[in-house]
DNA sequence: ATGACTCAGGAACTGAGA
Protein backbone atom coordinates (compact mmCIF):
# COMPACT_ATOMS: atom_id res chain seq x y z
CA UNK A 1 0.00 0.00 0.00
CA UNK A 2 1.45 2.96 -0.93
CA UNK A 3 0.67 6.40 1.06
CA UNK A 4 1.62 9.59 -0.12
CA UNK A 5 1.77 13.35 0.99
CA UNK A 6 1.45 16.62 -1.22
CA UNK A 7 0.94 20.10 -0.56
CA UNK A 8 -0.22 21.37 -3.96
CA UNK A 9 -0.80 25.07 -3.66
CA UNK A 10 -4.08 25.05 -5.26
CA UNK A 11 -5.74 21.73 -6.15
CA UNK A 12 -7.88 23.41 -9.28
CA UNK A 13 -4.83 25.37 -10.90
CA UNK A 14 -2.64 21.81 -10.26
CA UNK A 15 -5.09 19.38 -11.15
CA UNK A 16 -3.31 18.46 -13.99
CA UNK A 17 -0.28 17.96 -12.41
CA UNK A 18 -1.61 16.06 -9.49
CA UNK A 19 -3.10 13.42 -12.42
CA UNK A 20 -0.22 13.23 -14.06
CA UNK A 21 1.67 12.51 -10.98
CA UNK A 22 -1.02 9.86 -9.76
CA UNK A 23 -1.29 8.01 -12.89
CA UNK A 24 2.64 7.41 -12.65
CA UNK A 25 3.39 6.81 -8.70
CA UNK A 26 -0.13 5.22 -8.70
CA UNK A 27 -0.86 5.71 -4.68
CA UNK A 28 -3.02 3.85 -2.84
CA UNK A 29 -4.14 7.24 -0.59
CA UNK A 30 -3.02 10.66 -1.27
CA UNK A 31 -2.88 13.86 1.27
CA UNK A 32 -3.21 16.90 -0.25
CA UNK A 33 -2.81 20.07 1.31
CA UNK A 34 -3.24 23.86 0.40
CA UNK A 35 -6.32 23.30 -1.76
CA UNK A 36 -7.29 26.66 -1.80
CA UNK A 37 -11.45 25.95 -2.39
CA UNK A 38 -13.96 25.30 -0.81
CA UNK A 39 -15.50 21.84 -0.44
CA UNK A 40 -17.97 22.38 -3.80
CA UNK A 41 -14.82 23.44 -5.42
CA UNK A 42 -12.79 20.70 -5.32
CA UNK A 43 -12.41 18.93 -8.57
CA UNK A 44 -14.00 15.74 -7.23
CA UNK A 45 -15.57 13.90 -10.40
CA UNK A 46 -11.93 14.06 -11.71
CA UNK A 47 -10.28 12.38 -8.92
CA UNK A 48 -13.25 9.40 -8.44
CA UNK A 49 -12.94 8.83 -12.29
CA UNK A 50 -8.77 8.22 -11.74
CA UNK A 51 -10.43 5.50 -9.13
CA UNK A 52 -10.04 7.58 -6.11
CA UNK A 53 -12.45 8.08 -3.04
CA UNK A 54 -12.67 11.44 -1.87
CA UNK A 55 -12.85 13.43 1.68
CA UNK A 56 -12.53 16.79 1.79
CA UNK A 57 -12.37 19.82 4.15
CA UNK A 58 -11.63 22.83 2.32
CA UNK A 59 -11.96 26.78 3.12
CA UNK A 60 -11.98 29.47 0.90
CA UNK A 61 -8.83 30.96 -0.83
CA UNK A 62 -6.72 29.42 2.06
CA UNK A 63 -5.49 26.55 3.55
CA UNK A 64 -7.85 23.31 2.69
CA UNK A 65 -7.08 19.93 2.76
CA UNK A 66 -8.43 16.54 1.15
CA UNK A 67 -7.59 12.98 1.53
CA UNK A 68 -7.76 10.61 -2.09
CA UNK A 69 -8.52 6.73 -1.13
CA UNK A 70 -9.12 3.84 -3.37
CA UNK A 71 -9.75 1.94 -0.73
CA UNK A 72 -13.06 2.12 0.70
CA UNK A 73 -13.41 5.19 3.40
CA UNK A 74 -15.20 4.38 6.56
CA UNK A 75 -14.81 7.13 8.83
CA UNK A 76 -14.04 10.46 7.88
CA UNK A 77 -13.22 12.93 10.66
CA UNK A 78 -12.50 17.38 10.05
CA UNK A 79 -10.77 19.75 12.47
CA UNK A 80 -8.15 19.37 14.79
CA UNK A 81 -9.47 19.09 18.28
CA UNK A 82 -8.82 21.26 21.28
CA UNK A 83 -9.78 24.64 19.85
CA UNK A 84 -13.31 25.69 18.64
CA UNK A 85 -12.21 28.92 18.07
CA UNK A 86 -9.92 27.75 15.20
CA UNK A 87 -12.02 27.44 11.93
CA UNK A 88 -8.86 27.18 9.27
CA UNK A 89 -9.26 23.77 7.57
CA UNK A 90 -5.61 22.18 8.09
CA UNK A 91 -6.70 18.30 9.72
CA UNK A 92 -8.58 15.58 7.79
CA UNK A 93 -8.65 11.90 9.45
CA UNK A 94 -9.71 8.93 7.42
CA UNK A 95 -9.67 5.49 8.78
CA UNK A 96 -9.94 2.87 5.68
CA UNK A 97 -10.54 -0.37 4.79
CA UNK A 98 -8.22 -3.09 3.60
CA UNK A 99 -7.72 -6.90 3.13
CA UNK A 100 -5.95 -7.02 5.94
CA UNK A 101 -7.15 -4.57 8.72
CA UNK A 102 -8.05 -1.27 8.92
CA UNK A 103 -5.58 1.72 8.13
CA UNK A 104 -5.72 5.36 10.35
CA UNK A 105 -4.63 8.14 8.06
CA UNK A 106 -4.24 11.70 9.08
CA UNK A 107 -3.51 14.56 7.03
CA UNK A 108 -2.48 17.80 8.18
CA UNK A 109 -1.22 20.97 7.04
CA UNK A 110 1.10 22.72 10.14
CA UNK A 111 0.76 26.07 10.62
CA UNK A 112 3.56 28.02 8.83
CA UNK A 113 4.12 30.45 12.01
CA UNK A 114 5.74 33.28 10.69
CA UNK A 115 6.43 35.94 11.50
CA UNK A 116 7.76 34.69 14.99
CA UNK A 117 7.10 37.80 17.13
CA UNK A 118 3.11 37.77 16.44
CA UNK A 119 0.15 35.45 17.62
CA UNK A 120 0.99 33.44 14.06
CA UNK A 121 3.75 31.65 16.24
CA UNK A 122 1.67 31.48 19.13
CA UNK A 123 -1.41 29.49 17.13
CA UNK A 124 1.51 27.14 15.53
CA UNK A 125 2.86 26.11 18.68
CA UNK A 126 -0.87 25.86 19.75
CA UNK A 127 -1.75 23.76 16.97
CA UNK A 128 1.33 21.45 17.59
CA UNK A 129 0.03 20.82 21.13
CA UNK A 130 -3.01 19.92 19.98
CA UNK A 131 -1.80 17.89 17.83
CA UNK A 132 0.65 15.84 20.29
CA UNK A 133 -3.11 15.34 22.56
CA UNK A 134 -4.38 13.93 19.62
CA UNK A 135 -1.34 11.60 18.69
CA UNK A 136 -1.06 10.31 21.95
CA UNK A 137 -4.78 9.26 22.14
CA UNK A 138 -4.31 7.71 18.35
CA UNK A 139 -1.09 5.70 19.57
CA UNK A 140 -3.48 3.52 22.31
CA UNK A 141 -5.37 2.12 19.85
CA UNK A 142 -2.18 0.51 18.23
CA UNK A 143 -3.37 0.62 15.16
CA UNK A 144 -1.22 0.91 11.88
CA UNK A 145 -1.44 4.60 11.45
CA UNK A 146 0.16 7.59 9.31
CA UNK A 147 0.50 11.11 10.39
CA UNK A 148 1.09 13.06 6.77
CA UNK A 149 1.31 16.46 5.73
CA UNK A 150 3.25 19.46 5.27
CA UNK A 151 4.22 20.07 9.06
CA UNK A 152 6.16 23.50 8.17
CA UNK A 153 8.82 21.83 10.13
CA UNK A 154 12.79 21.73 9.33
CA UNK A 155 13.42 18.88 12.08
CA UNK A 156 17.31 19.22 11.67
CA UNK A 157 20.03 21.16 10.12
CA UNK A 158 20.55 18.52 7.87
CA UNK A 159 17.08 18.99 6.12
CA UNK A 160 17.92 22.75 5.18
CA UNK A 161 20.52 23.49 2.31
CA UNK A 162 21.30 26.94 3.54
CA UNK A 163 20.52 26.16 7.87
CA UNK A 164 22.14 29.95 8.38
CA UNK A 165 19.21 31.89 6.65
CA UNK A 166 16.66 29.87 8.34
CA UNK A 167 17.80 30.26 11.89
CA UNK A 168 15.45 32.76 13.11
CA UNK A 169 12.66 31.53 11.22
CA UNK A 170 9.49 29.67 12.86
CA UNK A 171 10.33 26.40 10.62
CA UNK A 172 13.67 25.74 12.15
CA UNK A 173 13.47 27.75 15.64
CA UNK A 174 14.76 25.41 18.18
CA UNK A 175 11.03 25.75 19.98
CA UNK A 176 9.31 24.32 16.48
CA UNK A 177 11.87 21.62 16.51
CA UNK A 178 11.67 20.60 19.91
CA UNK A 179 7.85 20.74 19.37
CA UNK A 180 8.27 18.26 16.25
CA UNK A 181 10.84 15.78 18.61
CA UNK A 182 7.50 15.55 21.33
CA UNK A 183 5.83 14.07 18.49
CA UNK A 184 8.62 11.61 17.42
CA UNK A 185 9.07 11.08 21.28
CA UNK A 186 5.46 10.09 21.61
CA UNK A 187 6.60 6.70 19.14
CA UNK A 188 5.98 7.47 15.97
CA UNK A 189 9.12 7.26 13.07
CA UNK A 190 9.77 9.88 10.18
CA UNK A 191 9.49 7.37 7.21
CA UNK A 192 12.22 8.95 5.39
CA UNK A 193 14.46 9.13 7.75
CA UNK A 194 14.46 5.76 8.48
CA UNK A 195 15.19 4.53 4.86
CA UNK A 196 17.98 7.32 4.49
CA UNK A 197 20.46 9.47 6.69
CA UNK A 198 21.21 11.21 3.29
CA UNK A 199 21.30 14.76 3.02
CA UNK A 200 19.82 17.11 0.63
CA UNK A 201 16.62 15.66 0.66
CA UNK A 202 14.30 18.19 0.39
CA UNK A 203 10.52 18.53 -0.39
CA UNK A 204 10.03 22.19 -0.81
CA UNK A 205 11.72 24.91 -2.86
CA UNK A 206 10.85 28.61 -2.75
CA UNK A 207 9.40 30.19 -5.99
CA UNK A 208 11.80 32.87 -5.22
CA UNK A 209 15.27 33.80 -5.74
CA UNK A 210 16.34 30.94 -8.11
CA UNK A 211 15.89 28.47 -4.84
CA UNK A 212 15.20 25.65 -7.48
CA UNK A 213 17.95 25.82 -10.00
CA UNK A 214 20.13 26.35 -6.74
CA UNK A 215 18.65 23.96 -4.97
CA UNK A 216 18.32 26.43 -2.00
CA UNK A 217 15.53 23.48 -0.46
CA UNK A 218 14.31 22.25 3.16
CA UNK A 219 12.43 19.31 3.96
CA UNK A 220 8.81 19.78 5.55
CA UNK A 221 6.60 17.74 4.29
CA UNK A 222 6.73 14.33 6.34
CA UNK A 223 5.01 10.83 7.15
CA UNK A 224 5.22 9.83 10.96
CA UNK A 225 4.69 6.32 11.51
CA UNK A 226 2.94 4.62 14.41
CA UNK A 227 5.26 1.43 15.49
CA UNK A 228 2.44 -0.81 13.59
CA UNK A 229 2.94 0.95 10.58
CA UNK A 230 6.55 1.49 11.00
CA UNK A 231 7.17 -2.36 11.28
CA UNK A 232 5.22 -2.47 7.85
CA UNK A 233 7.89 0.32 6.38
CA UNK A 234 9.16 -0.98 3.18
CA UNK A 235 10.00 2.18 1.49
CA UNK A 236 9.76 5.92 1.44
CA UNK A 237 10.82 8.47 -1.19
CA UNK A 238 10.08 12.12 -2.61
CA UNK A 239 9.63 12.94 -6.02
CA UNK A 240 11.54 15.62 -6.54
CA UNK A 241 11.41 15.86 -10.35
CA UNK A 242 7.69 16.90 -10.64
CA UNK A 243 9.15 20.78 -9.15
CA UNK A 244 10.81 20.72 -12.48
CA UNK A 245 7.26 20.66 -14.69
CA UNK A 246 5.65 23.51 -15.74
CA UNK A 247 3.35 25.37 -12.99
CA UNK A 248 4.79 23.55 -10.47
CA UNK A 249 3.75 23.64 -6.97
CA UNK A 250 6.63 24.69 -4.65
CA UNK A 251 6.06 21.12 -2.32
CA UNK A 252 6.76 17.96 -3.74
CA UNK A 253 5.12 14.89 -3.39
CA UNK A 254 6.43 12.15 -0.55
CA UNK A 255 5.44 8.45 -0.19
CA UNK A 256 5.95 5.49 1.55
CA UNK A 257 4.88 1.67 0.79
CA UNK A 258 3.64 -0.22 3.51
CA UNK A 259 3.49 -3.78 3.28
CA UNK A 260 -0.14 -4.47 2.90
CA UNK A 261 -1.75 -5.53 -0.32
CA UNK A 262 -2.57 -2.27 -2.52
CA UNK A 263 -6.26 -2.12 -3.88
CA UNK A 264 -7.01 -1.43 -7.69
C1' DA B 1 19.35 44.65 -1.31
C1' DT B 2 14.25 47.43 1.11
C1' DG B 3 13.63 42.59 -3.52
C1' DA B 4 13.06 38.60 -6.10
C1' DC B 5 7.71 34.58 -7.03
C1' DT B 6 2.98 32.57 -6.93
C1' DC B 7 -1.58 31.91 -5.33
C1' DA B 8 -7.02 33.57 -4.32
C1' DG B 9 -10.14 37.14 -4.31
C1' DG B 10 -11.96 40.14 -7.31
C1' DA B 11 -11.18 43.33 -10.76
C1' DA B 12 -6.20 47.17 -8.42
C1' DC B 13 -4.37 45.73 -5.43
C1' DT B 14 -3.52 43.01 -0.68
C1' DG B 15 -2.62 39.09 2.31
C1' DA B 16 -0.46 34.75 2.69
C1' DG B 17 2.88 31.63 1.92
C1' DA B 18 7.88 29.70 3.82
Amino acid sequence: MRIATWNVNSVRLRLDNTLAWLAERQPDLVCLQEIKCQDDQFPRAAFEAAGYNVAVHGQKGFNGVAILSRHPIDEVTTGLPGDDSDVQSRFIEVVVSTATGVVRVCGIYLPNGNPPDTEKYGYKLGWMKRLKTLVAQRLALEEPFVVAGDYNVIPTPADVHDPAAWAGDALFLPQTRAAFQELLNLGLTDALRAVSDAPGLYTFWDYQAGAWPRNNGIRIDHLLLSPQAAGLLKAAGIDRHTRGWEKPSDHVPVWIDLDIAPRG
